[in-house]
DNA sequence: TCTAGACTGGACCGTCCAGTCCAGTCTAGG
DNA sequence: CCTAGACTGGACTGGACGGTCCAGTCTAGA
């Protein structure tokens, strides 16, 4: 719920649509905006096909007809969405982090990583696109480039210079990287995306964290 | 597309329902098991949303009172189809591992456990119930009990033996278990869940189970 | 032969929903 | 002041679908 911050009713004639900014607290947004944020919310929750038009043009306090000419069809709407939500997964990029010490760079970055995947609007978008593969299978495209994708290649840029200081040894960045982020998307991973299980505490995750990093460093010493 | 294996036009009044068991290579099936084989393909296939009722008895050769009188509703349908996969999820189980060569005995129940968890029908199903996880949350449950949980029970049982050994250590059995599979569960899974990226193919699993392994028990040698 | 119960097949109901249409309002800019 | 274009709001269409009903058939067993 509320990934979207309370406006609702924002306008019933009022804010005029095209500037209005400066407006403090009031959300000062286009049509197409709030018509992008009610569908958004609406349909990481519910789901693609649990949600209606009438009601994403309801909320956005919007008519119908308005909804259309912004968007030609439910799928595209859809699209445009999730599309939206995979061009802003936060990226956690290996950018500032020391080679000096590859367990406290790693430590923080796996502690990044693990907030923004678990952060419920991701696991909302990752979810809706799973559940949505068979209709609209370029999100799912654009999802893996944008998120696990990126997430690997930066993270082997990063492997790369440790590898070179001597201490470690990553014969392939790549495979490493991916093997290191699928340590970190472990089971409470998993028992996020189900909605089971005991809730994750952040001692928890410090716990499986710090475990997967020792064991990473542990299995690529040079010998 | 077919996890039942083409029989479709079964009965027009024909296999008369009760045993006509024997009959050679005729799927010699109840009604009820033709519906719960046609329900099964349709929801895995397409989604509980995509699929009617009509679609349902037309394809299990039945007519929609008889599907409603052996389940009451969609989702009670849904349930029991979902249900029942859970219950067979092959289980890779950590018996008849040796605990003399882990390294021998951990490829062998990666190799197992990577087959059994990329296999088209348990993909599908998992995404079936991650779909709907919001009208069945029961599903996810089951899921995850009978899938990830029950599979790291076994594997720590059996570390727990190969620690005593000496070789290697694991203070914490069920955390060395759950990192193991999500070790596993690598990029590979997250590339046939969202269906993109090449093909996997068996070399690519092989290399990476491999990575995956040594850098497990690397990790956890015994200093 | 009779009966109970499973099953058929198709009509039917009520609801929901994507998408269209349209008459009329509001506003900015010329 | 006029016009173009964005927007409203509500009626409407056409189709899908869950679920019910029912008259009639088939089969097994008493």
């Amino acid at each position: 719920m509320a990934f979207t911050e309370g406006l609702e009713i924002v306008n019933g004639r009022k804010g005029a649509d095209v500037p209005a900014r400066g407006r403090g607290a009031r959300r000062p947004r286009t049509k197409r905006e709030a018509i992008v944020d009610a569908a958004t919310e609406a349909f990481l929750v519910s789901g693609y096909g649990a949600v209606s038009m009438d009601q994403i043009a309801k909320v956005a306090g919007v008519s119908k007809q308005t909804v259309y000419s912004h968007f030609g069809s439910k799928a595209a709407l859809f699209g445009a969405v999730i599309q939206a939500r995979c061009d802003r997964l936060i990226q956690p990029n290996a950018e500032g982090l020391s080679p000096a010490d590859p367990e406290r760079a790693l430590l923080e970055l796996a502690e990044r990583f693990i907030g923004a995947i678990l952060a419920p609007e991701n696991m909302a978008s990752f979810r809706a696109v799973i559940a949505e593969i068979g209709r609209f299978p370029e999100l799912a495209d654009a999802f893996y480039r944008s998120g696990p994708r990126l997430a690997a290649a930066y993270l082997a840029d990063y492997l790369k210079v440790v590898g070179k200081a001597g201490d470690y040894r990553f014969p392939d960045p790549h495979a490493s990287a991916r093997l290191f982020f699928a340590m970190m998307r472990g089971d409470i991973y998993m028992r996020c995306l189900l909605e089971v299980g005991p809730n994750v505490s952040k001692g928890e995750v410090r716990r499986t964290v710090r475990h997967a990093v020792r064991v990473f460093l542990a299995g690529h010493k040079a010998v």
